[in-house]
DNA sequence: ATTAATTTGTTGGATCACCAAACTAATTAC
DNA sequence: GTAATTAGTTTGGTGATCCAACAAATTAAT
């Protein structure tokens, strides 16, 4: 287990050639289906070179083909595109409730999801008895061992080391998932364990329908709290203590309401699902109890005014704080997810509205605001996209 | 004029000689002297491979050699260092007020400086002026003429295309550099035009005495306002807009002091040298006017406890938005530069108290921060930072 | 002084990957 | 049926790296 990334420092033929690899590996996934002839003229590479390493991706099973017919003149290409049998991914999004254990192809598609009951009190019995329920799926599908399993938690991950630095809402510390794994399924090749908010990124950036929106872009998760993962130049950032990303913690009104951080006017104090809430408790007249932020979607869907209300106003407050991440990262995109999405058409204006007035400061900015393009819970999918990301792509260019 | 930068696509043999030159010639640039031998072994390439590169490094005058003696058993190696002269680059960095010119050699080192009055009204004529100047500077120098030149703003800029997307300072706006240099001194084969904070981060990377202090960090440029260069994997982000870095415009107290950019509560309102400057006239019973910031400083050095009151408490806030730099982005350093580095020793206990106060959340993190190394200007020496890169490495690698 | 040991840097042949151009294959248009 | 066009393969050439042997320079021991 435990294949480290090939640190790349310098190039000889070898290294070149499976960077070449990779380069067209990822051409294909992005533009599938194409011609050979086609991935030459977008890459650079000679027709032959072309040729060469794509017989051995056919040999490895990662790539299909198929002849085409164009209706054009002169000979039909032969259409290439990402082989999903065969090579299928374990995705394991472990929330402090629910864990999702899911069988993921490469493509970004969920053969197999199941639930299980979070038992983070005890992770040496509870990451063994998930390896064991995705073991049990297999057998129903009938697919060879999973060699590639990937893991997301909300917190900070040392993913280099396959370690859980941190995790409030698990109650985990210096938790080294890694050797837990390793111990109870020495067959599985590859494990990669990151933030939530981060893979969801990774997720979108390779699996989101959006068709690779941009190379840098910030998927803000918005749940419990703010969390984000920001894709610079097609890489995760990940922070010089593993915990860039922590957005919810940005000050964005000093002095203000008190946070769960110890400090006070947090961003995620006024925009989280939380936040939500808590205003529409404050507003509604028969709040019915306190809803959870599903049922206030539902109602703010089916008309609750006092719902709608709420969801407008914690779209302000993320308004505000997309308007300083615009002002300070400049991205291409800023990707949302989180169950905000379900009520996208509300909050969507509310939003904009706020970030155009603060966010652009009179000047062109090109930033544009998007809900999540992944169609099942982006935390699992991001699972998925990290064991997914290593199959394409398996070396880090360091220089 | 106008060499565009090499964007890489794919390895082929020639490209993968390029790269291996460029590493090798920054690892000696970074490690000073040093032997064909070590660089072999830092960068894994065979020591035949790296002395067939040495070698065209040499006849480029990119590098010098020299016998060393080191004592220790066995042959004494060869000492490779960046070779100083016939190398010298053309820096410009034009303030609101004045202009500043000079000649750079490539390991940073300012040869000759002079500064002139800043007429920004009239580009077209000022642009041609400073080139003029740097010429009359050549010739005092007896120096070849410079082919590469570098040119920082307070602004935005369109680094592609050499152009001034806006800058309220010098009341520019879409202003075409290149094209004006071009036609006045077509001698001149590369011009790079950068925004101040970004090039000063770029000073800091490659020339800064912090021997490479990461590979990811934030300088953040304080005077007028509050600019930022954000290095991530020794890459200055750009921005989908240009504009990424303008963290004086994020707003750290929603809903408070008006900002001269229409919004409220910007970080800068509170911290840059005009807030300093505030705070000092309104705690001062004889402010003597309304002194500058050098004078603040000066007076702060001197003992004025009013003005090392104004330093502290813009050092508080200062501290603040560095918290939320952290948890934002978790940057390995945050490195300073402005005038308040003269008062370094006043302002960096109580920006660390405050960081640490509310920057780490109880968690273990690692950000260090730091004054600027540079021993000169650092938006100056940017500017010379932009065509010494350029030479070091002149692809940029985009898979 | 001579020899052994050690380290640096060079040389020459082998290998590997890409490229260019010619070639085969398949299809449409006339 | 032939020409034109596009897709993909084959073959030989080039260029860069690697490997191993070698030469050069220095210290330590005999």
């Amino acid at each position: 287990m435990k294949k480290r990334y090939n640190q790349i420092t310098s190039i000889n033929p070898k290294v070149g050639r499976n960077i070449n690899r990779s380069i067209i590996l990822n051409a294909i996934r992005e533009k599938q289906p194409i011609s050979r002839t086609k991935i030459s003229k977008i890459t650079g590479l000679n027709k032959s070179t072309v040729s060469n390493i794509v017989t051995s991706l056919l040999d490895e099973e990662l790539v299909h083909e198929e002849v085409s017919r164009n209706n054009e003149i002169g000979r039909n290409p032969l259409d290439l595109s990402i082989k999903r049998e065969r090579n299928y991914v374990g995705a394991i999004y472990v929330d402090s409730l629910l864990t999702t254990l899911a069988i993921v192809d490469i493509d970004g598609t969920v053969l197999d999801k199941r639930s299980i009951k979070t038992e983070s009190a005890n992770p040496g019995a509870f990451i063994p008895s998930c390896l064991d329920s995705l073991k049990q799926m297999l057998r129903e599908n009938q697919s060879r061992p999973l060699k590639n399993i990937g893991v997301t938690v909300a917190g900070i991950v040392d993913s280099g080391h396959s370690r859980v630095v941190y995790s409030s809402n698990l109650g985990w510390q210096d938790l080294d998932i890694g050797t837990i794994v390793q111990e109870h399924s020495p067959e599985v090749e590859l494990l990669t364990i990151e933030n939530d908010a981060k893979a969801s990124a990774l997720a979108e950036l390779i699996l989101g329908k959006h068709r690779v929106p941009s190379s840098s872009f910030i998927f803000l998760s918005i749940g419990r709290g703010i969390g984000a993962g920001i894709v610079v130049d097609n890489h995760i950032l990940s922070g010089s203590s593993h915990a860039a990303g922590e957005y919810g913690h940005m000050t964005l009104v000093e002095g203000g309401e008190p946070c769960s951080c110890g400090n006070r006017g947090c961003w995620e104090v006024y925009a989280c699902d939380r936040a939500t809430v808590r205003y529409y408790t404050a507003l509604a007249t028969h709040p019915n109890g306190s809803p959870g932020i599903e049922e206030l979607a539902d109602r703010a869907l089916g008309g609750d005014q006092s719902a709608v209300a709420a969801f407008r106003k914690s779209a302000e407050y993320i308004g505000l704080g997309i308007a300083s991440i615009i002002r300070t990262i400049d991205p291409q995109n800023i990707v949302i997810g989180g169950s905000v999405v379900k009520v996208w058409n509300i909050i969507y204006p509310v939003i904009m509205e706020t970030v155009e007035r603060r966010g652009f400061l009179g000047k062109q900015r090109n930033t544009v605001v998007l809900a999540t393009s992944l169609t099942d819970s982006p935390p699992l999918l991001g699972a998925a996209a990290l064991s997914i990301r290593r199959i394409f792509t398996d070396y880090r260019i360091t220089l």
